[in-house]
DNA sequence: ACCTGAACACCGTTCAAGT
DNA sequence: ACCTGAACACCGTTCAAGT
Protein backbone atom coordinates (compact mmCIF):
# COMPACT_ATOMS: atom_id res chain seq x y z
CA UNK A 1 0.00 0.00 0.00
CA UNK A 2 1.15 3.80 -1.31
CA UNK A 3 1.92 5.69 1.87
CA UNK A 4 -0.26 8.84 2.43
CA UNK A 5 -3.06 6.79 0.48
CA UNK A 6 -6.70 6.61 1.75
CA UNK A 7 -6.41 2.74 2.70
CA UNK A 8 -2.73 3.66 3.94
CA UNK A 9 -4.16 6.16 6.36
CA UNK A 10 -6.75 3.30 7.55
CA UNK A 11 -3.98 0.56 8.26
CA UNK A 12 -1.95 3.24 9.79
CA UNK A 13 -4.35 4.35 12.52
CA UNK A 14 -5.22 0.20 13.13
CA UNK A 15 -1.66 0.31 13.95
CA UNK A 16 -1.63 2.83 16.30
CA UNK A 17 -4.57 1.64 18.27
CA UNK A 18 -2.92 -2.30 18.55
CA UNK A 19 0.69 -1.05 19.11
CA UNK A 20 1.90 -2.09 22.83
CA UNK A 21 4.57 0.34 24.96
CA UNK A 22 8.34 -0.36 24.00
CA UNK A 23 11.32 -0.63 26.40
CA UNK A 24 13.11 2.19 24.88
CA UNK A 25 9.96 4.83 24.88
CA UNK A 26 10.61 5.56 21.31
CA UNK A 27 7.44 5.95 19.49
CA UNK A 28 6.32 7.76 16.15
CA UNK A 29 5.38 10.83 17.30
CA UNK A 30 8.49 10.50 18.53
CA UNK A 31 10.47 10.32 15.86
CA UNK A 32 8.54 12.31 13.35
CA UNK A 33 8.64 15.25 16.44
CA UNK A 34 12.47 14.82 15.95
CA UNK A 35 12.60 14.83 12.08
CA UNK A 36 10.27 17.87 12.12
CA UNK A 37 13.29 19.48 14.56
CA UNK A 38 16.04 18.57 12.25
CA UNK A 39 13.96 19.81 9.07
CA UNK A 40 13.28 22.93 10.50
CA UNK A 41 16.95 23.30 11.56
CA UNK A 42 18.92 21.98 8.77
CA UNK A 43 16.37 21.79 5.76
CA UNK A 44 14.49 18.61 3.66
CA UNK A 45 18.31 17.07 2.91
CA UNK A 46 19.58 16.56 5.82
CA UNK A 47 16.72 14.63 6.96
CA UNK A 48 17.89 10.58 6.54
CA UNK A 49 17.08 7.91 8.21
CA UNK A 50 20.95 7.62 9.88
CA UNK A 51 21.42 11.20 10.48
CA UNK A 52 17.98 10.89 12.51
CA UNK A 53 18.50 7.82 14.05
CA UNK A 54 21.56 9.19 15.96
CA UNK A 55 19.37 12.00 17.10
CA UNK A 56 17.41 9.79 18.60
CA UNK A 57 20.25 7.78 19.96
CA UNK A 58 19.63 4.86 18.12
CA UNK A 59 20.71 2.82 14.76
CA UNK A 60 18.95 3.12 10.97
CA UNK A 61 17.86 -0.39 11.54
CA UNK A 62 15.56 0.64 14.74
CA UNK A 63 14.07 3.35 13.16
CA UNK A 64 12.20 0.95 10.66
CA UNK A 65 10.74 -0.51 13.48
CA UNK A 66 8.21 2.23 13.87
CA UNK A 67 8.85 4.23 10.25
CA UNK A 68 8.91 1.84 7.31
CA UNK A 69 10.49 3.83 4.60
CA UNK A 70 11.55 7.43 4.30
CA UNK A 71 8.08 7.62 2.45
CA UNK A 72 6.02 7.60 5.01
CA UNK A 73 8.25 9.46 7.35
CA UNK A 74 7.74 12.55 4.69
CA UNK A 75 3.57 11.87 4.47
CA UNK A 76 3.59 11.92 8.77
CA UNK A 77 6.05 14.18 8.84
CA UNK A 78 3.65 16.56 6.11
CA UNK A 79 0.40 15.80 8.47
CA UNK A 80 2.37 16.81 11.75
CA UNK A 81 3.18 20.53 10.01
CA UNK A 82 -0.88 20.53 8.94
CA UNK A 83 -2.01 20.29 12.80
CA UNK A 84 -0.51 23.38 13.33
CA UNK A 85 -3.44 25.18 11.21
CA UNK A 86 -6.09 26.89 13.52
CA UNK A 87 -9.53 27.27 12.27
CA UNK A 88 -10.87 30.92 11.66
CA UNK A 89 -13.14 31.96 14.01
CA UNK A 90 -16.84 31.61 14.17
CA UNK A 91 -17.78 35.27 14.63
CA UNK A 92 -15.76 36.37 11.71
CA UNK A 93 -17.28 37.46 9.06
CA UNK A 94 -17.54 35.29 6.00
CA UNK A 95 -14.55 36.90 3.59
CA UNK A 96 -12.29 37.32 6.40
CA UNK A 97 -12.79 33.67 7.39
CA UNK A 98 -11.61 33.20 3.90
CA UNK A 99 -8.33 35.76 4.13
CA UNK A 100 -8.11 34.00 7.28
CA UNK A 101 -7.68 30.15 6.08
CA UNK A 102 -5.15 31.35 3.31
CA UNK A 103 -3.09 33.20 5.73
CA UNK A 104 -3.08 30.52 8.21
CA UNK A 105 -2.19 27.50 5.46
CA UNK A 106 0.45 30.48 4.58
CA UNK A 107 1.76 30.85 7.96
CA UNK A 108 2.44 27.14 9.27
CA UNK A 109 4.08 26.07 5.74
CA UNK A 110 6.72 29.33 5.76
CA UNK A 111 7.47 28.56 9.65
CA UNK A 112 8.11 25.30 8.11
CA UNK A 113 9.53 25.98 4.54
CA UNK A 114 11.36 22.21 4.62
CA UNK A 115 8.39 20.07 3.91
CA UNK A 116 7.16 22.19 1.35
CA UNK A 117 8.62 19.91 -1.59
CA UNK A 118 7.65 17.14 0.46
CA UNK A 119 3.76 18.06 -0.14
CA UNK A 120 4.20 16.69 -3.30
CA UNK A 121 4.80 13.34 -1.72
CA UNK A 122 1.13 12.24 -1.28
CA UNK A 123 -2.33 13.34 -1.52
CA UNK A 124 -3.11 15.51 1.82
CA UNK A 125 -5.61 12.95 3.35
CA UNK A 126 -3.96 12.62 6.87
CA UNK A 127 -6.64 13.33 9.82
CA UNK A 128 -4.71 17.14 9.65
CA UNK A 129 -5.11 17.53 6.03
CA UNK A 130 -8.63 16.85 6.26
CA UNK A 131 -9.24 18.48 9.12
CA UNK A 132 -8.76 21.83 7.76
CA UNK A 133 -9.96 20.90 4.67
CA UNK A 134 -12.93 20.71 6.09
CA UNK A 135 -12.84 23.91 8.31
CA UNK A 136 -11.79 25.71 4.69
CA UNK A 137 -14.59 24.52 2.56
CA UNK A 138 -16.72 25.54 5.89
CA UNK A 139 -15.49 28.85 5.50
CA UNK A 140 -16.18 29.54 1.93
CA UNK A 141 -19.86 28.31 2.06
CA UNK A 142 -20.45 30.24 5.00
CA UNK A 143 -19.43 33.17 3.27
CA UNK A 144 -22.15 32.48 1.27
CA UNK A 145 -20.76 30.47 -2.02
CA UNK A 146 -22.70 27.90 -3.63
CA UNK A 147 -21.63 24.60 -3.28
CA UNK A 148 -19.48 24.24 -6.89
CA UNK A 149 -18.15 27.52 -6.36
CA UNK A 150 -16.92 26.55 -2.59
CA UNK A 151 -15.13 24.06 -3.24
CA UNK A 152 -12.99 24.93 -6.94
CA UNK A 153 -12.28 27.97 -4.64
CA UNK A 154 -11.08 25.87 -2.14
CA UNK A 155 -8.74 24.36 -4.27
CA UNK A 156 -7.70 27.52 -6.42
CA UNK A 157 -7.24 29.63 -2.93
CA UNK A 158 -4.70 26.63 -1.61
CA UNK A 159 -2.89 26.08 -5.11
CA UNK A 160 -2.14 30.09 -4.64
CA UNK A 161 -0.99 29.55 -1.19
CA UNK A 162 1.56 27.11 -1.98
CA UNK A 163 2.72 28.24 -5.37
CA UNK A 164 3.68 31.37 -3.16
CA UNK A 165 5.00 29.81 -0.12
CA UNK A 166 6.99 27.76 -2.62
CA UNK A 167 8.83 30.48 -3.91
CA UNK A 168 9.22 32.42 -0.97
CA UNK A 169 10.18 29.76 0.97
CA UNK A 170 12.99 28.69 -1.75
CA UNK A 171 16.17 30.01 -0.24
CA UNK A 172 17.47 32.13 -2.73
CA UNK A 173 16.39 35.12 -1.41
CA UNK A 174 13.56 35.30 -3.74
CA UNK A 175 12.85 35.66 -7.27
CA UNK A 176 14.86 39.18 -7.70
CA UNK A 177 18.47 39.08 -7.08
CA UNK A 178 19.58 41.31 -4.55
CA UNK A 179 23.08 41.65 -6.11
CA UNK A 180 22.35 42.16 -9.95
CA UNK A 181 26.25 43.03 -10.42
CA UNK A 182 26.99 44.97 -13.48
CA UNK A 183 25.22 43.75 -16.84
CA UNK A 184 23.23 41.53 -15.08
CA UNK A 185 20.88 39.41 -16.69
CA UNK A 186 17.42 41.43 -15.52
CA UNK A 187 19.28 45.19 -16.05
CA UNK A 188 16.92 46.11 -19.06
CA UNK A 189 13.41 48.36 -19.21
CA UNK A 190 11.37 45.23 -17.84
CA UNK A 191 13.67 44.96 -14.64
CA UNK A 192 13.08 48.98 -14.08
CA UNK A 193 9.30 48.07 -13.49
CA UNK A 194 9.83 45.16 -11.57
CA UNK A 195 12.72 47.25 -9.08
CA UNK A 196 10.58 50.28 -8.80
CA UNK A 197 7.83 48.42 -7.27
CA UNK A 198 10.06 46.12 -5.07
CA UNK A 199 11.94 48.91 -3.95
CA UNK A 200 9.35 49.48 -1.01
CA UNK A 201 7.05 46.62 -1.21
CA UNK A 202 6.36 44.73 1.96
CA UNK A 203 7.72 41.46 2.05
CA UNK A 204 4.28 39.44 1.32
CA UNK A 205 2.66 42.68 -1.39
CA UNK A 206 2.23 39.67 -3.97
CA UNK A 207 0.52 37.33 -2.05
CA UNK A 208 -1.75 40.02 -0.59
CA UNK A 209 -2.81 41.59 -4.02
CA UNK A 210 -3.44 38.38 -5.66
CA UNK A 211 -5.16 37.23 -2.65
CA UNK A 212 -7.08 40.20 -3.20
CA UNK A 213 -7.85 39.59 -6.91
CA UNK A 214 -8.91 36.34 -6.03
CA UNK A 215 -11.34 37.63 -3.52
CA UNK A 216 -12.94 40.06 -5.98
CA UNK A 217 -13.60 37.54 -8.44
CA UNK A 218 -15.18 35.32 -6.21
CA UNK A 219 -17.40 38.21 -4.62
CA UNK A 220 -19.18 38.05 -7.96
CA UNK A 221 -19.95 34.45 -7.48
CA UNK A 222 -21.15 34.71 -4.25
CA UNK A 223 -24.87 35.23 -5.33
CA UNK A 224 -25.16 31.97 -6.57
CA UNK B 1 29.34 31.39 -7.00
CA UNK B 2 25.74 29.95 -6.08
CA UNK B 3 24.58 28.48 -9.51
CA UNK B 4 21.03 30.29 -10.76
CA UNK B 5 22.71 33.88 -9.59
CA UNK B 6 22.77 36.50 -11.56
CA UNK B 7 26.85 37.05 -11.37
CA UNK B 8 26.90 32.79 -12.05
CA UNK B 9 24.85 33.43 -15.07
CA UNK B 10 27.30 35.70 -16.45
CA UNK B 11 30.34 33.71 -15.58
CA UNK B 12 28.19 30.84 -17.39
CA UNK B 13 27.82 33.00 -20.31
CA UNK B 14 31.28 33.91 -20.71
CA UNK B 15 32.62 30.45 -20.35
CA UNK B 16 30.12 29.50 -23.15
CA UNK B 17 31.74 32.04 -25.55
CA UNK B 18 35.34 31.05 -24.45
CA UNK B 19 35.25 27.07 -24.91
CA UNK B 20 36.90 25.32 -27.63
CA UNK B 21 36.00 21.93 -29.12
CA UNK B 22 36.44 18.79 -27.35
CA UNK B 23 37.06 15.35 -28.79
CA UNK B 24 34.16 13.68 -27.43
CA UNK B 25 31.80 16.02 -29.02
CA UNK B 26 30.39 16.75 -24.85
CA UNK B 27 28.72 19.86 -25.09
CA UNK B 28 26.50 21.41 -21.97
CA UNK B 29 23.82 21.62 -24.19
CA UNK B 30 24.03 17.71 -24.84
CA UNK B 31 23.99 17.14 -21.34
CA UNK B 32 21.39 19.10 -20.03
CA UNK B 33 19.31 17.58 -23.15
CA UNK B 34 20.33 13.78 -22.02
CA UNK B 35 19.31 14.90 -18.19
CA UNK B 36 15.46 16.27 -19.49
CA UNK B 37 15.19 12.91 -21.29
CA UNK B 38 16.04 11.14 -18.14
CA UNK B 39 13.85 12.96 -16.01
CA UNK B 40 10.62 12.91 -18.27
CA UNK B 41 11.11 8.96 -18.74
CA UNK B 42 11.80 8.07 -14.71
CA UNK B 43 11.29 11.42 -12.77
CA UNK B 44 13.65 13.71 -11.06
CA UNK B 45 15.07 10.67 -8.74
CA UNK B 46 16.53 9.13 -11.51
CA UNK B 47 18.67 12.07 -11.96
CA UNK B 48 22.10 10.79 -10.91
CA UNK B 49 25.13 12.04 -12.51
CA UNK B 50 26.37 8.41 -12.71
CA UNK B 51 23.35 7.27 -14.21
CA UNK B 52 23.58 10.56 -16.81
CA UNK B 53 27.07 9.47 -17.53
CA UNK B 54 26.23 6.19 -18.58
CA UNK B 55 23.44 7.59 -20.70
CA UNK B 56 26.17 9.59 -22.52
CA UNK B 57 28.70 6.66 -22.68
CA UNK B 58 31.43 7.93 -20.37
CA UNK B 59 32.13 8.08 -16.82
CA UNK B 60 30.79 10.34 -14.25
CA UNK B 61 34.20 12.32 -13.43
CA UNK B 62 33.74 13.56 -17.33
CA UNK B 63 30.45 15.02 -16.74
CA UNK B 64 32.03 17.20 -14.18
CA UNK B 65 34.33 18.54 -17.13
CA UNK B 66 30.97 20.21 -18.36
CA UNK B 67 28.71 20.72 -15.34
CA UNK B 68 30.19 21.79 -12.14
CA UNK B 69 27.66 20.14 -9.78
CA UNK B 70 24.26 18.79 -9.81
CA UNK B 71 22.67 22.09 -8.70
CA UNK B 72 24.29 23.73 -11.43
CA UNK B 73 22.60 21.25 -13.96
CA UNK B 74 19.27 21.43 -12.13
CA UNK B 75 19.84 25.40 -12.98
CA UNK B 76 20.49 24.60 -16.41
CA UNK B 77 17.44 22.04 -16.71
CA UNK B 78 15.03 24.50 -15.46
CA UNK B 79 16.29 27.40 -17.74
CA UNK B 80 16.00 24.71 -20.88
CA UNK B 81 12.46 24.19 -19.96
CA UNK B 82 11.44 27.01 -19.80
CA UNK B 83 12.47 28.07 -23.43
CA UNK B 84 9.46 26.21 -24.70
CA UNK B 85 7.49 28.64 -23.58
CA UNK B 86 5.86 30.47 -26.44
CA UNK B 87 5.10 33.94 -26.21
CA UNK B 88 1.62 35.21 -26.89
CA UNK B 89 0.34 36.13 -30.35
CA UNK B 90 0.39 39.93 -30.83
CA UNK B 91 -2.79 40.47 -32.23
CA UNK B 92 -4.70 38.76 -29.27
CA UNK B 93 -6.81 41.49 -27.34
CA UNK B 94 -5.35 42.01 -23.73
CA UNK B 95 -7.16 39.23 -21.10
CA UNK B 96 -6.30 36.42 -23.88
CA UNK B 97 -3.15 37.64 -23.57
CA UNK B 98 -2.95 37.04 -19.95
CA UNK B 99 -5.03 33.76 -20.45
CA UNK B 100 -2.12 32.63 -22.74
CA UNK B 101 0.39 33.47 -20.72
CA UNK B 102 -0.60 31.54 -17.62
CA UNK B 103 -1.16 28.41 -20.08
CA UNK B 104 1.61 28.29 -21.75
CA UNK B 105 3.03 27.93 -18.42
CA UNK B 106 1.18 25.42 -17.08
CA UNK B 107 1.44 23.47 -20.36
CA UNK B 108 5.52 23.70 -20.13
CA UNK B 109 5.69 22.62 -16.77
CA UNK B 110 3.10 19.39 -17.05
CA UNK B 111 5.15 18.63 -19.96
CA UNK B 112 7.85 17.94 -17.74
CA UNK B 113 6.59 17.54 -14.28
CA UNK B 114 9.75 15.81 -12.99
CA UNK B 115 11.52 19.16 -13.09
CA UNK B 116 8.61 21.21 -10.86
CA UNK B 117 10.08 20.62 -7.80
CA UNK B 118 13.68 21.77 -9.04
CA UNK B 119 11.65 25.36 -9.38
CA UNK B 120 12.80 25.85 -6.03
CA UNK B 121 16.44 25.26 -6.35
CA UNK B 122 17.64 28.69 -7.84
CA UNK B 123 15.76 31.89 -8.38
CA UNK B 124 14.69 32.07 -12.29
CA UNK B 125 17.28 34.47 -13.88
CA UNK B 126 18.26 32.08 -17.23
CA UNK B 127 17.91 33.43 -20.30
CA UNK B 128 14.75 32.05 -20.98
CA UNK B 129 13.20 32.91 -17.80
CA UNK B 130 13.86 36.17 -17.80
CA UNK B 131 12.63 36.48 -21.45
CA UNK B 132 9.30 34.61 -20.53
CA UNK B 133 9.07 37.24 -17.65
CA UNK B 134 9.53 40.22 -19.80
CA UNK B 135 6.97 38.65 -22.55
CA UNK B 136 4.33 37.87 -19.35
CA UNK B 137 4.78 41.25 -18.12
CA UNK B 138 4.47 43.08 -21.46
CA UNK B 139 0.94 41.34 -21.91
CA UNK B 140 -0.15 42.42 -18.70
CA UNK B 141 0.74 46.15 -19.80
CA UNK B 142 -0.14 45.67 -22.84
CA UNK B 143 -3.66 44.62 -21.02
CA UNK B 144 -4.39 48.22 -19.93
CA UNK B 145 -2.56 47.83 -16.04
CA UNK B 146 -0.73 50.23 -14.38
CA UNK B 147 2.81 49.07 -13.98
CA UNK B 148 2.53 48.36 -10.06
CA UNK B 149 -0.43 46.25 -10.43
CA UNK B 150 0.80 44.29 -13.44
CA UNK B 151 4.22 43.59 -11.42
CA UNK B 152 2.50 42.10 -8.51
CA UNK B 153 -0.52 40.41 -10.92
CA UNK B 154 2.49 38.79 -12.91
CA UNK B 155 4.34 37.44 -10.36
CA UNK B 156 0.71 36.16 -8.53
CA UNK B 157 0.01 34.74 -11.54
CA UNK B 158 3.08 32.67 -11.59
CA UNK B 159 2.54 31.64 -8.06
CA UNK B 160 -1.13 30.32 -8.72
CA UNK B 161 0.34 28.61 -11.87
CA UNK B 162 2.79 26.85 -9.91
CA UNK B 163 0.87 25.88 -7.56
CA UNK B 164 -1.56 24.57 -9.65
CA UNK B 165 1.00 22.39 -11.61
CA UNK B 166 2.52 21.32 -8.37
CA UNK B 167 -0.60 19.24 -7.12
CA UNK B 168 -1.65 18.08 -10.04
CA UNK B 169 1.78 16.57 -11.45
CA UNK B 170 2.45 14.84 -8.00
CA UNK B 171 1.74 11.61 -9.64
CA UNK B 172 -0.40 10.54 -7.24
CA UNK B 173 -3.77 11.00 -8.90
CA UNK B 174 -4.60 14.66 -7.52
CA UNK B 175 -5.69 15.03 -4.21
CA UNK B 176 -9.16 13.13 -3.60
CA UNK B 177 -8.06 9.15 -3.34
CA UNK B 178 -9.68 7.56 -6.83
CA UNK B 179 -10.30 4.24 -4.80
CA UNK B 180 -11.27 5.56 -1.55
CA UNK B 181 -12.24 2.30 0.03
CA UNK B 182 -14.76 1.62 2.58
CA UNK B 183 -14.75 3.90 5.56
CA UNK B 184 -12.25 6.53 4.15
CA UNK B 185 -10.46 9.27 5.69
CA UNK B 186 -12.56 11.44 3.62
CA UNK B 187 -15.67 9.61 3.58
CA UNK B 188 -18.30 12.45 5.33
CA UNK B 189 -20.23 15.78 4.54
CA UNK B 190 -17.69 17.38 3.44
CA UNK B 191 -16.09 15.13 1.01
CA UNK B 192 -19.86 14.87 -0.57
CA UNK B 193 -20.04 17.97 -1.61
CA UNK B 194 -15.86 17.26 -2.85
CA UNK B 195 -17.19 14.67 -4.90
CA UNK B 196 -20.00 15.70 -6.58
CA UNK B 197 -18.59 18.34 -7.67
CA UNK B 198 -15.63 16.55 -9.06
CA UNK B 199 -17.72 13.27 -10.40
CA UNK B 200 -17.96 15.35 -13.99
CA UNK B 201 -15.53 17.96 -13.62
CA UNK B 202 -12.77 18.06 -16.11
CA UNK B 203 -9.51 17.55 -14.96
CA UNK B 204 -8.20 21.92 -15.20
CA UNK B 205 -11.79 22.30 -13.96
CA UNK B 206 -10.26 24.46 -10.55
CA UNK B 207 -7.15 25.83 -12.42
CA UNK B 208 -9.51 27.49 -15.01
CA UNK B 209 -12.09 28.33 -12.35
CA UNK B 210 -9.15 29.82 -10.04
CA UNK B 211 -7.96 32.08 -13.08
CA UNK B 212 -10.90 33.16 -14.24
CA UNK B 213 -10.94 34.69 -10.60
CA UNK B 214 -8.26 35.90 -10.65
CA UNK B 215 -9.06 37.62 -14.21
CA UNK B 216 -12.19 39.02 -12.41
CA UNK B 217 -10.30 40.98 -9.52
CA UNK B 218 -7.72 42.46 -12.11
CA UNK B 219 -10.08 43.88 -14.21
CA UNK B 220 -11.02 45.88 -11.66
CA UNK B 221 -7.69 47.86 -11.27
CA UNK B 222 -7.01 48.13 -15.40
CA UNK B 223 -8.75 51.33 -14.76
CA UNK B 224 -6.25 52.58 -12.44
C1' DA C 1 10.07 -11.23 20.91
C1' DC C 2 12.66 -7.48 20.20
C1' DC C 3 16.84 -5.25 18.64
C1' DT C 4 20.87 -4.05 15.69
C1' DG C 5 25.81 -4.60 13.50
C1' DA C 6 27.17 -5.39 9.28
C1' DA C 7 26.35 -5.69 4.57
C1' DC C 8 24.40 -4.48 -0.13
C1' DA C 9 23.69 -1.50 -3.79
C1' DC C 10 23.62 2.74 -4.54
C1' DC C 11 24.77 8.22 -4.16
C1' DG C 12 27.92 13.16 -5.25
C1' DT C 13 32.37 14.54 -5.64
C1' DT C 14 37.51 14.50 -5.89
C1' DC C 15 42.10 13.52 -7.43
C1' DA C 16 46.12 11.01 -8.52
C1' DA C 17 47.55 8.55 -12.18
C1' DG C 18 47.29 7.72 -16.90
C1' DT C 19 47.28 9.17 -22.05
C1' DA D 1 46.12 19.34 -21.82
C1' DC D 2 42.60 16.39 -21.36
C1' DC D 3 40.52 12.32 -19.38
C1' DT D 4 39.04 8.86 -15.87
C1' DG D 5 39.54 4.63 -12.53
C1' DA D 6 39.43 4.30 -8.04
C1' DA D 7 38.51 6.11 -3.71
C1' DC D 8 36.02 8.81 0.04
C1' DA D 9 32.20 9.79 2.71
C1' DC D 10 27.91 9.35 2.49
C1' DC D 11 22.83 7.31 1.30
C1' DG D 12 18.12 3.79 2.05
C1' DT D 13 17.13 -0.62 3.20
C1' DT D 14 17.62 -5.52 4.67
C1' DC D 15 18.64 -9.48 7.43
C1' DA D 16 21.22 -12.75 9.94
C1' DA D 17 22.87 -12.98 14.27
C1' DG D 18 22.55 -11.62 18.85
C1' DT D 19 19.97 -10.73 23.47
Amino acid sequence: VEPGSATWWEAHNERLQRRRPRAGGLTVERVVDEALLLVDAEGLDALTVRRLAARLGTSSATLYRHVSSVDELLVLLIDRVLGEIEPADLDLPGRDKVVWVAFEFRRVLREHPGVVPALRAAPLLGPNATRSARHGLTSLLEAGLPPEVAVRGYLALIDFVLGSVFFDTAGHGGRLPDDPGPGAALDDAVSQVFRRVFDDAPDDAVFRFGLEMFLDGLGHRAGG
